[in-house]
DNA sequence: ACCTGAACACCGTTCAAGT
DNA sequence: ACCTGAACACCGTTCAAGT
């Protein structure tokens, strides 16, 4: 088969969650493919290029919103709609970044170089913007760094409790945790003014 | 002079400053000292703890929250008091932070890790345990992850702007929307139950 | 057009040997 | 005890040369 960027991302991601972040690099990439490295620069321009579209990747998994709250009347229903929506979608992100090892961290990082054609922060930033909210931006960008933040932290302790740098770890807290947080700041979302 | 663990710190937070986290390198900090690479690990386990060290260093200049809060009885100006006492933390953290290059990355990582010595988390901690708040551990954590991640971003930004990958970046804008995520979060935390 | 082979300028870390 | 010199096993990226 020849090479081709997307069989190039593609193994990309496999080396992500079998040898993790800090081992992926383009020679191995390269390796896993059966070719030289300087062969993948044809067809990526760079690494972080590639790792943005690892990111890009990964993030294309994330659920898409039900549109229900454009149909919304602006009723009493619609705050804790939104709210709703909101905690959801940080939910789903999560669940999203830990379907791959140091997703969280490939995608902080892709996010914060704004590299990556996907935007996580789109279906959220339209919500608010719908319900009327004064500032879908920083709203949305504030609960992304707390979702990341958050799974960055859980999924780097997960792997140091599995290579036995023992540090107790445990996921239902660290979900606990997360859940906490996420309410917190939608309470927050939900008091504007 | 003879080398130490606190010069080694001190040049490294210095190639921090100048070069940026991705050229801080052991051999650049042995270059800075006049010595050999290899010399800094008879002061040093590794690059990992250097950097925490270098971590440690830059928040250890956090202002200590005044203890007002704890001589106060429990009236009506109580919570108001912790949200206020909680919004400068954040806002003094990310000043701290500022004051280096990459410093949000450094001690994000150094943060994710569990490395490090000096708890950015613990003022603000203590301050929600002693208004009695229900879940001051996660809390904090969340509020944690907003601010690293904002200023990740915003540094990130900063950088590549000056270095004329234009991008426009507006330091005013993210500062006003680093308040508004603060102000969400802590609207959050008061509303409690 | 696409890939190889080889190089360039780096890394973190280890360790015998010197002082 | 503390540091040098040199090595080991890697990096990302470039580029002439081949097909």
């Amino acid at each position: 088969m020849a090479l081709s960027r997307a069989a190039i991302v593609d193994a990309g991601l496999t080396i992500l969650d079998e040898y993790g972040l800090g081992d992926l690099s383009m020679r191995r990439v390269a390796d896993a493919l059966g070719v030289q490295a300087g062969a993948l620069y044809y067809h990526v321009p760079n690494k972080q290029s590639l790792l943005a579209a690892i990111a890009d990747q990964i993030l294309s998994s994330l659920p898409t919103l039900p549109e229900r709250v454009t149909s919304d009347d602006g009723g009493p229903g619609r705050v804790e709609g939104t709210q709703r929506h909101l905690t959801s979608w940080a939910h789903d992100l999560r669940a999203a970044l830990l379907t791959h090892r140091d997703a969280a961290e490939l995608v902080a990082s892709s996010h914060a170089l704004g590299l990556g054609s996907v935007d996580p922060t789109a279906e959220g930033r339209d919500l608010l913007a719908r319900t009327g909210h004064p500032e879908p931006e920083a709203t949305v960008a504030a609960l992304l760094h707390l979702v990341l933040g958050h799974v960055v932290e859980e999924q780097t302790r997960a792997q140091m409790h599995a290579l036995g740098v023992v540090e107790h770890f445990d996921p239902a807290l660290a979900e606990r945790h997360f859940r906490v947080g996420v309410a917190t700041f939608v309470r927050g979302v939900a008091a504007v003014g």
